[in-house]
DNA sequence: CTGTTAGCGCATTCAA
DNA sequence: TTGAATGCGCTAACAG
């Protein structure tokens, strides 16, 4: 088992250490921030005081004095599924090179979004909100009001800044290679109203079709995930509606689809050509492989996180989106060999 | 387009607060703390000037007022595949019940990990580790001396509370049914020395054959990525190994060794069996089935939230070992029909 | 190179 | 029901 480890004790204080050292608390600020020249002794006399009281200092005072709380808010729908989660890595990983701490918001497990995010404010120089329907625009607009914002995945509104990867490029070029295959009844598969992401997509497949003098057929609005896959799925079986191709608005929609339409005996491509967006990890397992569009999701979140760091140190919001590249990923769910 | 949202104003504090309203702060911090009570006049009167001013309070003056943070910290290795997001879900939502907020720190993205931890036991009231070899021992030796700690898929050690899923009694019940298939040479393909969870995994394959009167094999070890066991399945195809079975540590691992010796023309299961462990979503839609067994991560994410919450208020450690059951998920690479 | 001192913004006694 | 005063622990001038 080993000895219990020592358990936490609070007392230790700036002060409790330089009477311990036998110097100033300014001189203990000094040598743990590094900041002015302490000579090597008292430095030593110092480290050893504060390693024999096990001094923690308090982050609260030190931001109280600092007027900074050297910490990046991020607020994210959920975590289900390799987006966002990614898209967590990628800013954990940036803000942590610019010594910032993260605070996790999910507006799923949240009864009173409002409150959280108002909550959060009060502890991080800057947030990251997720641009999606499930994190309202006045809210956005409100926090904006009270520390630097930046919308992830969305667009620029009312002078709030927005970092996104490539949508319609993308979708237009993947919609055209489905259409390209000869394919003549292609359905669109989510909501365009869930966000700009997929409404940026949903554009590109319009444009697709508009490019070769056809016309889309209106998209199939449902929700991004497993099961509403499923549920149109089995709409879809049952000839609600008729398709001989399926742009869909996510890999998970994509997959659960393509695997029911499988399960009851479809073949694809052959009868039903089916495409994603994201590249998660299955669509790289599934027979056929899934033919989607992999975005820099982790390059998206240090975006983010850097330009939250930015703004904190006074630079001024940009106006125009940025945008991160994304690149068609072909494999055989399209109809390729 | 919109107007532009007002941009952040740093000025409002609680004294800007009371003076435009009229009254103390003291009075301001009553109706905001919602603590003492305030005639329903003077209510209205703050309540007004703090909307006007856009007043914010600041997290860090309240925090050292309060001598709390009102925050847990969770330490992960990083967030790829879907265990460590679905136990992110589960602690961010009781922490969020709790009404505290969360500061997460992986250790993937980490240059000086020791700094990292000592930086977030500056912020938080308690901290949550995952319990990987990924986090050494001192770490959470030297974070135990200085908050309260829970280790997460871990056991107690040396008086540090520890919270985990089953581990040993369901991978015997899952090694037992590789065995009872008929299956004599089963491998176990994962590093026991990686962490509690693996160790103990491994410790259920050897009393499952134990069981049986059968040796068990030494365990091939590899790491728990998609890599690793693209390149175990390539030796075990050279003949590096000869086996009948496989039981793998992870199911990302035994994804990949399953798909890698499927495209070599392998049978599984007829050939060769392969189980996993966490039951991923990509596990239901590979062909075969992937047989594993399923962990309640979310609830081992809230459980370690709320264990936090309680050494915060004051309840000792516990000694042994909070588990939680786990699932045998049978499907058919395991040689079921 | 080091010590003294004055806030940072809030919660909270204690009086009134 | 409200206000005045104090201190939480730290940083950062300013002096020496």
């Amino acid at each position: 088992m080993g000895k219990p480890a020592p358990e936490a004790k609070p007392g230790a204080t700036i002060y409790s250490v330089a009477e311990h050292a036998g110097v100033s608390i300014a001189t203990v600020s000094r040598v743990l921030q590094g900041a002015a020249v302490v000579a090597e002794a008292t430095r030593q006399k110092v480290l050893t005081a504060v390693d024999e009281l096990g001094y923690t200092p308090l982050g609260a005072a030190r931001s109280l004095a600092v007027r900074h709380h050297e910490a990046h808010g991020l607020v994210l729908p959920e975590l289900s599924g390799p987006y966002y989660a990614e898209l967590l890595m990628g800013f954990e990983a940036r803000a942590a090179e610019l010594d910032q701490s993260v605070v996790l918001v999910l507006t799923g497990s949240r009864t009173d979004l409002v409150a959280a995010v108002r909550q959060l404010a009060t502890r991080v120089d800057a947030i990251a909100v997720f641009g999606s329907a499930a994190i309202p625009a006045d809210v956005v607009r409100m926090l904006r009001a009270k520390k630097p914002v930046v919308v992830i995945a969305g667009e620029p509104h009312d002078g709030i800044e927005a970092v996104a990867a490539e949508n319609l490029g993308s979708a237009r070029e993947l919609a055209g290679h489905v259409l390209d295959h000869g394919r003549r009844r292609v359905l669109f598969v989510g909501d365009p109203d869930s966000g700009p992401d997929v409404r940026n997509r949903h554009a590109g497949f319009v444009a697709a079709h508009r490019d070769r003098g056809l016309d889309a057929a209106e998209p199939v609005r449902v929700a991004l995930s497993e099961a509403d896959g499923a549920a149109f799925a089995r709409r879809l079986l049952a000839g609600e509606h008729e398709a001989d191709a399926l742009m869909c608005a996510n890999d998970e929609l994509a997959l659960s689809i393509m695997t029911a339409l499988q399960d009851a005996g479809r073949d694809v491509p052959g009868d039903i050509a089916v495409v994603g967006w994201d590249d998660v990890m299955t669509s790289r397992y599934v027979r056929p492989g899934l033919t989607t569009v992999r975005q820099p999701v982790h390059e998206l979140g240090a975006l983010a996180a850097s330009r939250l760091h930015e703004l904190v140190s006074g630079e001024p919001p940009r106006e125009d989106a940025q945008t991160l590249p994304t690149q068609l990923v072909v494999r055989s769910s399209c109809g390729c060999a």
